[in-house]
RNA sequence: GUGAUUGUAGCUCAGUAGGUUAGAGCGCCUGAUUGUGGUUCAGGAGGUCGCCGGUUCGAACCCGGUCUUUCACCCCA
């Protein structure tokens, strides 16, 4: 019985189309990576629970893609947690293995693991798949491609400046206009530091992130309800709504930040930053925006994050500096900074504003039409030449009905269709049609590479 | 995980006071046109109406469950 084939929920099929304008993103993000240095690595899509677990909090814990141990697993697991039902500890025993959840904690794991073979500062950049167990919805999907660029082993601010230039360079390159918001995890601290809230840095800073979303009272009313008083959120009003240029901001949060040194700090890694990007003539908007928080808590300096300004979708770029990420695998005092790309919502972007430039999408450039045999060997030692020339180009495979092989040629939106036949073969030569004009000629092959290259 | 929403031909969608053989457009196949497509004309194939169960003499239509789609919340690329 022939069942209905479907997908995963929140997943995606690519057609050759689909596909041509993904590697558009894909090859472009790619070339800018390497234009700056970076090295590409690849980790498995799949890693041990143990380098998964606790990094993303309890709801990433949650949304991990767990993998069911091989072979006889419940045998093995523990009897009075199956008949406690407890799913959290029942899935660490038969479960050892998950699909990876970002690109950031298997790169931490990775360099641990290959600290001796890499060379500090080491740049890599590495474009796969990442799996969430989230509901699906706009812009969401629980398989979808990250471009991460990430430098570990430099405290340097040039990291954090290369990282914008490399968004600017991306989106430039791409046609999509952006917003670049920068933040800096210290000036938050600063400010729970000043408001005496430090250790509800988390609480604070996941609040006012959503100020966009759901404004300003709903947002002091989130503030209260984790406990922080009144007196505290009335002190934190003035820096949310803080406005102006990015200098301007900068000028008020020296002087409301002056007795917190960590503050500071923030504001003065911010202004370098800023100052570089000045000189450096960095086109691409770049807003100093205090409400940017990222949920991601182990970010301990700058925070990235790339809007669209054409098109309404969540963030399509996100990142920001960790002090200690690699801590956890037991490599300490070693600072990394990286952003990523989101490819799938990029995609959607540019699927959107028809973005794409038409070379992209190109594939075949000439099809032979088949006559038979004789004529199929004579058309294939032409394609040897025309391929060693670079060009695109594929022989029909069966001798078809004529109509049924140029209706190929269309739906395949190809350039050019040549003819070898009786007549082209007795002379040596080969007719070639122009697909769009209709216009047909016989020339010999190397004339036809010279039309058509 | 919470709350909504969607599901009829390959695709986009009609269709009900519950009543025999469920429709259209596009696409597909065949022919007019046995070396000339994208146009036209003629014909044809294709559906257990998401799945399971219930109500009913009778269900694509009503009810329940389940899966799926889309959206919001949480969280996030």
């Amino acid at each position: 019985m022939a069942q209905k084939p479907a997908i995963p929920k929140g997943t995606r099929d690519f057609t050759p189309i689909e596909m041509a304008k993904r590697n558009f993103i894909f090859d472009t993000i790619k070339s800018v990576f390497l234009k700056y240095g970076y090295q590409p690595i690849e980790t498995p899509a799949m890693e041990n629970l143990s380098t998964l677990m606790g990094k993303y909090g309890e709801e990433g814990d949650k949304l991990l893609f767990k993998i069911l141990n091989s072979g006889d697993f419940l045998a093995k697991a523990d009897e009075q947690m199956l008949v406690e039902k407890n799913s959290v500890k029942t899935t660490l025993q038969i479960s050892e293995k998950g699909l990876r959840y970002d690109l950031t904690v298997p790169f931490a794991r990775f360099v641990v693991q290959h600290q001796n073979e890499i060379t500090f500062p080491f740049k890599r950049y590495q474009i796969q798949p990442v799996w969430r167990a989230d509901r699906p919805q706009k812009g969401r999907y629980r398989e979808f491609y990250q471009c991460d660029v990430d430098v570990v082993g430099s405290n340097s601010l040039i990291n954090e400046v290369e990282l914008i230039q490399i968004v600017d360079d991306v989106y430039k390159a791409l046609n999509i206009n952006v917003l670049v918001k920068i933040n800096n995890r210290k000036i938050l601290s600063g400010i729970a530091e000043i408001i005496g809230q430090a250790e509800k840095i988390v609480d604070i800073t996941v609040a006012i992130d959503k100020l966009d979303k759901i404004g300003i009272d709903k947002v002091n009313e989130e503030l209260l309800q984790k406990d922080i008083p009144q007196e505290a959120v009335d002190k934190l009003q003035p820096i949310i709504n803080l406005s102006g240029t990015n200098q301007q901001k900068l000028d008020t949060l020296k002087t409301v930040l002056q007795k917190s040194a960590v503050g500071l700090k923030g504001v003065e890694e911010i202004e370098t930053v800023l100052n570089y990007l000045q000189t450096l003539n960095v086109s691409t908007a770049v807003e100093l925006d205090l409400t940017l928080a990222r949920g991601l808590n182990y970010y301990t300096g700058a925070i990235f994050e790339v809007k669209a300004l054409d098109v309404q979708i969540g963030s399509i770029t996100g990142g920001g500096r960790y002090d200690d990420l690699t801590g956890v695998f037991g490599l300490r005092d070693v600072s990394g900074v990286g952003i990523s790309f989101g490819a799938d919502r990029i995609y959607d972007v540019m699927n959107q504003l028809e973005l794409y430039p038409k070379e992209s999408i190109v594939s075949t450039r000439l099809l032979f039409v088949n006559f038979g045999e004789r004529e199929a060997l004579y058309s294939l030692q032409a394609l040897q030449k025309i391929r060693q020339a670079g060009i695109n180009a594929e022989l029909y495979p069966d001798a078809a009905k004529m109509a049924k092989q140029m209706n190929y040629a269309n739906k395949k939106e190809i350039a050019f269709v040549a003819m070898t036949g009786e007549n082209e073969m007795n002379q040596g030569k080969i007719t070639l049609k122009n697909m769009k004009s209709g216009e047909q000629q016989l020339i010999t092959v190397e004339e036809m590479i010279n039309i058509i290259a």
